[in-house]
DNA sequence: TTTATATTGTGAACAAAATATCAACACGAT
DNA sequence: ATCGTGTTGATATTTTGTTCACAATATAAA
């Protein structure tokens, strides 16, 4: 009855309907209603095909001769996507990168915010940096407790990130985005996206080779 | 004859080539000289098949007994995925993400380094940022072609997006790793690896709501 | 020597993701 | 009305990536 979800979009199909959802607020603003598969295609690099598909695993359907209405498709995927009430994050580590992401974040989702960040560099810490509240490390627990945080971007030291993502574990964190060079391994219940850098450009060299 | 290398590997091989070169050269400064390939996966958060199969792609033997020799295996992950004489990279756009990329990078790896960034911003151009050269954005043609460059990070403004990438095509640049929230479309000759913070938070929203 | 154990290397099965193909349909032109 | 065009939605196929299962082998212990 009623929950009929499938729900377990693949992995690739839900990054990608961010970035839909992204490249239709761009059409909405200039004014255009209804789009068709092959027009998202381009704008998103993609085939047709795939954009049908993705679109049809999320149960949205469009109509053969106006395609996709984009205000609905925007509100579906929001449905999807965002929690209801928002999701609040945090930033560990403050450094060159972690001042990066936030100052580029803010503002830039209305469901998704960076909520405090956290460092252990007492210069850093009990101040504002880069427009956002940072704390001590050692206040994680206490902070991620009291304000129902789950999910943790972290970008300290390579040194530091065992410790400090067992304080996230701790704490309990439900999902980590991983920008340390240093694998992690978490428990069954929480996710974990890994991304460095200095991979995709050794990626990209050996392919250019 | 003599080239019998199938000079395809997969694209999640080479990304985890990549990253068992850095943890070996972990291992290696802590004395070690062999490795099984569960270690190697246990510090990666692999299976042990995965390892061994990726390495069977590069056509690098163990022994039973000993399990791999950490410092042959370094070097031909080297010889697959370095340049004889090392790459030169480009950052374009000098934010605050293309700083942070700049000084993050910095002396990481031996055979690939960042020669030269690149801004609209007179403030910027002209003078040394975060540690290396920084020159307007026209000048970008004739650096690359004078220097040989073929790599390029994009890390400009969503506005200036497609007319930096035409720049950078036009230069003759090969791969490009762009961290512009835009999608882009290059000929394919051109190699392209896209990152995009905000999919990556929106996707482990999505997952742990 | 024989047996037990731990390891590698790899064919085969499996899973995830992308692509191709096509029936059904809506609409405009004739 | 009918035909041609362009579109969606869905099934089938192909490609890519991962995991399973096990033979082959080296070593140490009995």
């Amino acid at each position: 009855m009623g929950k009929n979800k499938p729900q377990a979009l693949p992995g690739k199909t839900v990054e990608r309907l961010s970035q839909y959802r992204r490249i239709l607020y761009n059409s909405i603003r200039e004014g255009k209603t209804n789009i068709y598969s092959h027009e998202l295609a381009k704008m998103m690099n993609l085939t047709p095909v795939q954009v049908r598909r993705d679109l049809m695993l999320i149960g949205y359907s469009g109509s053969q001769s106006k395609g996709y209405v984009v205000k609905d498709l925007v509100t579906l995927i929001g449905k999807i996507i965002d929690s209801d009430k928002g999701q609040r994050i945090i930033v560990v580590g403050m450094g060159n990168l972690g001042r990066a992401i936030t100052s580029y974040f803010s503002g830039k989702r209305e469901k998704l915010s960076i909520a405090a960040a956290f460092d252990n560099d007492l210069q850093k810490t009990d101040r504002i940096v880069a427009g956002i509240p940072c704390y001590h490390i050692n206040q994680i627990k206490e902070y991620v407790e009291k304000e129902g945080i789950s999910i943790a971007v972290l970008t300290v030291s390579p040194e530091a990130t065992h410790d400090v993502s067992k304080k996230l574990l701790e704490a309990g964190i439900k999902g980590i985005l991983n920008y340390t060079s240093v694998p992690l391994t978490v428990p069954e219940d929480v996710h974990l996206e890994e991304y460095d850098i200095v991979t995709s450009l050794e990626k990209l060299a050996y392919l250019v080779k």
